[in-house]
DNA sequence: CGGCAAAATTGACTTAAATCAATTCTTCCG
DNA sequence: CGGAAGAATTGATTTAAGTCAATTTTGCCG
């Protein structure tokens, strides 16, 4: 599942839901039909009922929150394989949205063993805990730095990154302005320290220094 | 950017731990007697084995981790009757230290149900989910108004609000340096938001007013 | 293809918060 | 009690990142 980028396959015209009800078609407990979401759509709402976890089959998810001005922090991305949308209690306190054509497992609770899920939930917190020592504690550099670094890993560490969501999203799930994250990577790119083929794939080019940049 | 300087971290001397020992006295699975630890002392390192939860019976602790250069984000404060110490694996992740006289329960993995420690489990990671939403996303004013409003509700939502953390810990914990937090306190007090009958006592004169500037 | 809209980049300028630098409070210990 | 050390406050100045404003690039669709 190397490819995160939307396939050119052609869209629905209005809701992003593709295939909700293929949910249902055949309920075997541990693995169900995927739920399909096109580029953009919703998976939940912040005050939505929550409906259980997801588990992506292909694809990448963002998970935010808004304040009232419209500022919006993604505090997630998710991509192929990963667990999402444990909440603390019955109601979503975050929206999830498709960044490109996604497809989704959801599980219901029926199906949790939370000997299972204790360890996905710990693995989130502690991630969620260590991006805000990015966020409070890091500057631009160091932040797209330890960014890069962080999609590199979870994409299975090779050198070509790709990148499924827009300069706007990794703005806002750094805390910075799109403009910002622009200028470092032009500044990356300048220093030799990763190549850009594309807009949405990084091929990093001088791993270490990029790592060091983390700090 | 951040602030570089390392100084202000004031490391352990001599872990001021005193009665450690009593966590071994008695291995009852419930309750065991509490572990004390001073103000300042470390309760786990990073790199530390984990050697089970722990559940603060009174005063206050601080988890945080370090960049190389020193510099220091706190990712939770926790108060009287808060459990901490979550990791994902068996190692420590983070540094925990008390802040003032403390007493814990240290509760060993042989005493969890997970039916128990997933609630709290998530708890946490919804905590620092939104607090990633004051780092990333929020100026000065509006973090220290939501800190000012978290502690106040854990606290039971009345007007005299303790904070046995230092301004450098609140800083830490907000992204901002103490000068920020002390000019912040400052402006709220000559507004009238708040007054400081002491420093570490914060009485809040105008909650709504402090509950817009959340945000 | 060609043209249009959205996304991204780049540059000039502004600003919020950091840094640097004195004071002024606390606290606490002899 | 007194005075020293650490914590906090306050002020002057700097700076990293934000804002505003054009371009330029990309990719989409007829």
């Amino acid at each position: 599942m190397a490819n995160l980028h939307a396939p050119r396959i052609s869209l629905p015209v209005h809701p992003g839901l593709i295939a909700r009800t293929s949910e249902f078609a055949h309920s075997r407990p541990a693995a169900q039909a995927p739920v399909f979401f096109s580029a953009g759509t919703e998976i939940y709402a912040q005050g939505e009922r929550c409906s259980g976890l997801y588990k992506i089959e292909f694809g990448a998810v963002r998970v935010y929150r808004l304040l009232s001005d419209g500022r919006r922090q993604i505090s997630s991305f998710h991509l192929a394989g990963e667990t999402f949308g444990f909440e603390a209690d019955s109601v979503h306190h975050f929206f999830a949205e498709a960044i490109c054509a996604t497809g989704v497992h959801v599980m219901h609770s029926a199906n949790n063993l939370s000997s299972e899920l204790l360890p996905l939930a710990l693995k989130s917190l502690v991630r969620a805990q260590e991006h805000l020592l990015v966020l409070g504690r890091q500057n631009a550099i160091e932040r797209i730095a330890a960014f890069l670094s962080d999609m590199a890993e979870r994409q299975g560490g090779l050198k070509q990154v790709d990148l499924p969501m827009s300069r706007a999203d990794i703005g806002d799930y750094l805390g910075l302005t799109i403009e910002t994250v622009s200028r470092v990577f032009s500044r990356l790119k300048q220093k030799g320290v990763i190549r850009l083929p594309s807009l949405r794939c990084v091929e990093i080019a001088k791993w270490q220094v990029l790592q060091d940049m983390a700090a």
